[in-house]
DNA sequence: ATGTCTTTGTGAACGCGTGCACAAAGATGA
DNA sequence: TCATCTTTGTGCACGCGTTCACAAAGACAT
């Protein structure tokens, strides 16, 4: 997962705990799979295997919803459907503005899964006036002059950052004092926000990072199969290339 | 953060947290960003508001990978820099393939925080053979038929996909069995991948719905303030809107 | 009606991650 | 050289999340 948790002070929502509600998602997904095949009732080892995770781990999920299932059978796939739906809220419609319409927000602007489940794209937002007017996924893009009264008067409470991130931080201030209480970043910054609201981002770069660690540890583990020595020694594995930065990436700076 | 992680089975990696190999990444930027304005030395406590963290924390962190500050002064910033680098595995060059080229395939490869941190984009790949030539992002998109001799002459263990929902098992199992090892997936799909391989996941309509969630509590919350009954209540705000799904979204099914 | 068999729901144990609070370390000045 | 002051590095406790393992519950057959 991409995702990047921001600050939730053990705010427990209504006894239901973040990692299960950021499962729910998940088991929705599957669960509409099963729908559409028909499929009437699915026992928590099937629908288990379907989401990726522990059978164990999704019965006690449930738990916090509710005793939705039939012991001896499962649960019933409509019902759950439905419930887990209306948990999440997404049995009403949430309407969404994304804001800085480049390849990213354009290729949002696109995404299927963004109508088919509750959210509305409300509008797109651009602070180039030449994009004012273009279309794209049949919406026109409007100013960023408009924020606020767009906002405003589509009731809009979730937002989508996508500008650059110099005017992230900018972008969301705006946000937020236009009425916004939910945003999910996509610019490589660290937006600061008052109590109450709720921040997600979703980071390409850090993710390429963290799996590049994990790529680097398991070239380094097949190293030291080869070498006899411990594998504390730096990695061994291609030319290490002394990468040049744009500020100054010198070999290394011994500290005082 | 819009990431998913992904069975990770308690393998700490070289006795470096999971949680702390994530953290990273936010670190090293916000360094990057001092290293540009010059600041030689950090404090854990600016450090740590800058990347948006607890300075304990920061400071835990730091501590599995060595003692690098220096106490009643800070931490040095071009060598911290270089000791996260080297771990994170940045010193060397990791080439990377993108397949599926819609929209979003196309935004990746023009997203600039990709080439710049250790990463390059060997190839874009997809299986739209009108495609194949077309430049995005100054790089002509080849066809899917040259994925396996692509991996192989360059080397390539990181790949992305943004191929629609459907196709992405197939291009991931193309993937691994052409050497790849690390698989950062855009499409919304469960990716079942042999040991050994590491999948990280983002997911757009997963990070909303999360969102969606926090909201519809808030507004519960809310009501509940003016009503006088408990919070147990179904949230009594805005119309419910009785959702037509394209599945035949009945209201609900009450189970046996 | 009774027994068997399947599957849920959950009590309990364990491990990881977080944050506090403080001792150790070193810089700085007298 | 010695005292003071700043900041790191970490021992410790706590809470959340995960997993195991099993009793309770219900379906189904006889």
């Amino acid at each position: 997962m991409a995702t990047g948790r921001t600050h939730r002070p053990a705010t427990r929502s209504r006894g239901i705990p973040e990692a299960t509600v950021a499962r729910l998602p998940l088991y929705l997904r599957a669960l509409t799979g099963l729908s559409e095949r028909s499929v009437p009732t699915v026992s928590s080892e099937e629908l288990a295997a379907a989401a990726g995770v522990n059978s164990a781990k999704l019965r006690k999920d449930f738990s916090y919803l509710g005793s939705y299932g039939t012991r001896g059978v499962g649960y019933d796939v409509e019902y759950l459907v439905y419930q887990i739906s209306r948990e999440l809220g997404l049995t009403q419609d949430w309407p969404v503005v994304i804001v800085g319409i480049g390849n990213l927000g354009a290729a949002l602007a696109n995404y299927g899964g963004f109508a088919s489940r509750g959210f509305r794209v409300a509008a797109l937002i651009d602070a180039d006036p030449a994009m004012a007017g273009t279309p794209v996924a049949g919406i026109a893009v409007q100013h960023s002059d408009e924020l606020e009264k767009i906002i405003s008067d589509n009731g809009v409470s979730i937002g989508v950052i996508s500008t650059p991130a110099g005017a992230a931080q900018q972008v969301c201030d705006r946000l937020v004092a236009a009425g916004v209480t939910s945003i999910l970043n996509f610019a490589p910054t660290v937006l600061s926000v008052p109590d109450g609201v709720d921040v997600r981002k979703v980071d390409l770069s850090i993710e390429l990072q963290i799996l590049a660690f994990h790529e680097q540890r398991k070239a380094g583990e097949e190293a030291a199969g080869n070498n006899a020595e411990q594998a504390d020694a730096p990695p061994l594995r291609a030319t290490p290339a002394s990468r040049k930065g744009p500020d100054g990436d010198v070999p290394a700076v011994m500290p005082a």
